[in-house]
RNA sequence: GGCGACGUAGCUCAGUUGGUAAGAGUGCUCGACUCAUAAUCGAGAGGUCGUGGGUUCAAGUCCCACCGUCGCUACCA
């Protein structure tokens, strides 16, 4: 059995969760429900990072200690991941004991190994991105993301050697780690301009991970937050498990945080005895109308807004199938409801409702099994084979889009074979029909990952017992396995369609 | 300025290492059907593959230039 361990970045504490969020927490949930679809043993892993300045000004700004305030917001990410019907194995907050621990450990190591020096550091400090910049950098005197007047800080810093790790980071950008490769291409963009030390240690806050070996510092709060992939599975704690889960590590992130990802995470573990992250898959942006949507603009869309009218499924469906995995995309509500309508209210929906309605009319409400020769036996066998290796490229629309070529091809099957027209009972009405359910019970495992509350629904319709998830799929499908002689009775739409709101 | 990405039917996008006469879905037009969620099926219209050069027997697919959009440019969640 192989191990599959799928991360999301942990999301700061200061911003609600918008679509943006959800949609790597939707393609990492999905992609670990096919892992277990297929077999493999999996960890599924979000969660919240708590540190940082802007965490300790905002909890002052609300009368609360810091602590609060992240309790606050870390508790409305896992109420959306529920309502999305995301299952994190776990949900990891960066101020627990054992990620305080871990963090202690994991920099303690890099330090016994030399990677780690004390510097001091002086410069223009914007409170609000927690950053320091160049005079280049301002604009007017101001930080250029906030326009708002920076501060002068100077302070004693403790450094990590990047630079020592030019050559291992080339090796291991070149290896293919990073996915798609165009990503890759812009990490080792960063990489051959050169790689200065980073200060990863800072004194003018306290609200972090003290630093071991000198207690007036605490990390600076990315270094203590990316160590959360590696607290998770045990590091530091002796887990004899630690080191398979690693070997397997995949991180699902956003193209913005790709420089702490794909250069400064993989070398900090290099510092420290480990191996880089096995896979780092980057996604683009969200827009809206062309526009980005970030946290500080104004678009904020929040997924419970969209479920009430699309549902868990329509959500997550929308999500995985419409957006390409890797390049920007474009989010409009038009299209969301096109493709609610087109792929599961008409192409998916009404499949299941003329087949279970015919089935009424010419097998008596018996439902017939599938037979081994069909003419959708060769297709339905193919699409597995594209979906599994779909879902092995992180490549979510690829495995839907070609799971509903199979039901749409289902749905040409019956207008040219009429199965309403053939005599009650006859050989050939089994033959058809049977081969619409078997399509619809493979339907129901391939989208499962995708629609979850659905997919059982639609495999109880065509009376089979359970849920698509029961039983490992096999990647080796051969046609023909469903076994008929359920009584199949009508059931309300399973995606109404949706009217466009004006 | 430097580096990089992208620009394919109205819309959203596929197009492996260059090679059968450019694809899918959706939208549109026409027709069929009426088992079904005003659904479904069929046919059709619709593209100088950003522009201009070049390499090649052959380029959407490689090279150069240009135009347009966007990202990164050293600690920007």
């Amino acid at each position: 059995m192989a191990k599959f361990y799928v991360t999301t970045p942990i999301y700061y504490v200061n911003d609600v969760p918008h679509i943006g969020h959800s949609y790597t927490t939707t393609t990492a949930d999905a992609l670990a429900r096919w892992h277990r679809l297929v077999g493999d043993e999996v960890m599924f892993l979000t969660g919240t990072d708590e540190h940082g300045l802007k965490v300790q000004r905002s909890a002052e700004e609300n009368g609360l200690t810091p602590q609060q305030q992240a309790d606050n917001t870390s508790k409305r990410f896992s109420q959306t991941w529920t309502a999305l019907s995301i299952e994190p194995d776990q949900f990891i907050r960066t101020t627990e004991p054992r990620h305080h621990e871990a963090v202690g450990k994991l920099l303690s190591k890099i330090k016994e190994n030399g990677y780690i020096e004390k510097g001091s550091y002086a410069g223009n400090y914007c409170v609000g991105c927690e950053a320091y910049y160049t005079d280049a950098d301002l604009v007017e005197g101001n930080c250029p993301i906030h326009e708002r007047p920076v501060e002068w800080l100077e302070e004693d810093n403790y450094f990590f050697k990047l630079s020592a790790f030019e050559d291992r980071l080339r090796e291991w950008i070149n290896s293919g780690a990073i996915r798609p490769a165009g990503k890759a291409s812009e990490a080792l963009g960063i990489v051959e301009l050169g790689l200065d030390d980073v200060s990863i240690t800072r004194t003018s806050i306290d609200w972090g991970v003290q630093v071991p070996w000198d207690e007036d510092h605490v990390f600076y709060v990315w270094y203590d937050a990316l160590i959360n992939y590696v607290t998770a599975i045990g590091y530091g704690q002796d887990s004899p498990e630690f080191a398979d889960w690693w070997a397997n590590s995949h991180h699902l992130i956003g193209k913005d945080i790709l420089r702490f990802h794909c250069v400064y995470w993989p070398a900090m573990l290099m510092a420290a005895g480990l191996e880089p992250p096995k896979h780092v898959d980057v996604h683009g942006f969200l827009l809206l109308g062309g526009k980005k949507l970030s946290k500080s603009g104004l678009t904020q869309i929040h997924p419970e807004d969209l479920i009430g009218e699309f549902g868990i499924d329509g959500f997550r469906y929308h999500f995985l199938r419409d957006v390409s995995f890797g390049p920007d995309s474009d989010f409009s509500y038009e299209q969301m409801v096109e493709r609610y309508n087109t792929d599961l209210a008409n192409t998916l929906g009404n499949l299941l409702s003329r087949v279970i309605t015919v089935v009424g009319k010419k097998c008596n409400g018996v439902a017939p099994g599938s037979q081994a020769d069909s003419p959708l036996a060769e297709l339905a066998e193919k699409t597995v084979n594209i979906a599994a290796e779909a879902w092995n490229s992180t490549a979510p629309s690829v495995a839907l889009d070609a799971t509903w070529h199979l039901i749409r091809e289902t749905n040409a099957y019956l207008g040219e074979s009429e199965p309403w027209k053939m005599e009650e009972g006859s050989a050939e009405v089994s033959a058809v029909l049977g081969t619409a359910l078997e399509v619809l019970r493979l339907a129901a495992i391939l989208a499962s990952p995708a629609l979850v509350n659905t997919a059982p629904q639609i495999w109880q319709a065509i009376g089979l017992e359970g849920s698509p998830t029961d039983n490992v799929l096999d990647l080796d499908y051969k046609w023909g396995q469903y076994q008929g002689g359920a009584q199949l009775t009508a059931i309300e739409p399973l995606f109404p369609r949706i009217k466009p709101q004006a």
